[in-house]
DNA sequence: TTATATTTTTAGACAAAACTAAAAATAAAT
DNA sequence: ATTTATTTTTAGTTTTGTCTAAAAATATAA
């Protein structure tokens, strides 16, 4: 897809970014007060806002109907995403930062405007499809590898499943994992599931720990 | 030297790098025009600035006198210029930009706040004392690696320089040098000088070609 | 279905960083 | 030493993105 091209604000792109994560679980129209909650600022700032990008044709917004992304939105948000991700990749494979460190950098360096810039770090990178977090890197065309991925919460007993990403990727989450020796590729066996809490029994590396339900619904496996 | 933590704007922060620039030819105060000038902007934007800059005890500013970087201003620039060169560094030798490219996006990478990316990215990079144009970097603490560095247009008959940056980094002057098979590295041997308009006869990668007083005013050998 | 609560939008204000136009200070020139 | 020219500053606007407070629309509940 060709997109003309738009000057975008970093304002304007971090309004975008959320829109489009927010669209991905109501894909009906995303509410102001989500995008508010979302952005720490306050619904009125976001009325402002959507005006501008509805202006621009980057979004689809009738007063009190919530919004949604135009085809034109919806590429540009993705390669928003893009950029975030590949430089998380930068900065974990490259530049040694853990998992947990990555993401507020990521939010800076994902608004540097340069196409080149961004596809010359994606060779450099080897085209990763994922970041290290687990979450799919739109190519630069805008497509994303899908893969079909279940909660941990979600699996049937004594099958085998890989980590393959996060739903929560908040740094103290991230520790956590970090403490239970739990990362991206790490393989599990469900052995036990304690009906009364729905805590599990998992062998993983060669070794039995308990995992809350907590835990379990925040981590995907495949 | 230890600054206390200070956030500062994009605007501010190439208004810093400016007046460190203009201070290092003017270094008894440099003038609002000049800064105007560089910027690209007009002198009354440049006394707000100023003033704002001196609130934060960054330069030292007296009405019609110009302005001086304070040891706190100074300190940061230099930390904006370490940023602006390493990521020039990080463009041409790892993702392959050739270097008339890099400016413009290392303009937009030098803002990114975060000491410990900057500092790993230093490391990434295997601590390198100059830029693709020959620029010195300045370390972790602000120490710049002095060279006594000359003009081609000033040297003598018969001897051996090697280039060591070009006064003028503009995209246009770098692409003559691409051209001429002029690179940082390459070594001169001035054979002739015609004293009627200062060309330069001169012996490079074995072979003859003349040179401009006009080009050999705008590199540095040593 | 009418009253209450929640969400969203409007209207007006503010701070940052720029601008224009005019005034003031400094520098240059006769 | 005046006059003229240049540079710099002030004063008043503008734009972008935010805010608060109040009004309007929608949703929920008795």
């Amino acid at each position: 897809m060709k997109i003309n091209f738009l000057l975008m604000t970093t304002s304007e792109e971090n309004y975008l970014k959320v829109i489009y994560h927010l669209s991905l679980v109501s894909p009906k129209g995303v509410n102001t007060n989500a995008i508010a909650g979302m952005l720490d600022t306050k619904a009125s700032s976001v009325t402002d806002m959507l005006k501008k990008l509805s202006d621009k044709e980057l979004v689809v917004y009738q007063k009190y109907q919530g919004v949604t992304l135009t085809s034109k939105g919806f590429h540009l948000a993705k390669m928003i995403v893009r950029k975030h991700r590949l430089w998380e990749v930068f900065l974990v494979d490259k530049l040694n930062f853990s998992w947990d460190e990555v993401h507020d950098i990521a939010e800076e360096l994902e608004h540097i405007k340069s196409d080149s810039l961004i596809n010359k770090l994606d060779k450099f990178l080897g085209f990763p499809d994922f970041d290290p977090h687990g979450d799919p890197i739109p190519n630069a065309d805008g497509e994303i590898k899908k893969v079909n991925k279940l909660l941990l919460s979600e699996v049937e007993l004594n099958k085998k499943y890989r980590c393959i990403g996060m739903k929560d990727s908040s740094s103290d989450f991230l520790k956590y994992l970090d403490k239970q020796k739990i990362a991206l590729g790490s393989t599990f066996l469900v052995k036990e599931k304690e009906s009364f809490d729905d805590t599990l029994l998992v062998e993983i590396n060669s070794k039995e720990i308990t995992i809350s339900n907590k835990i379990a619904t925040n981590l995907y496996v495949h």
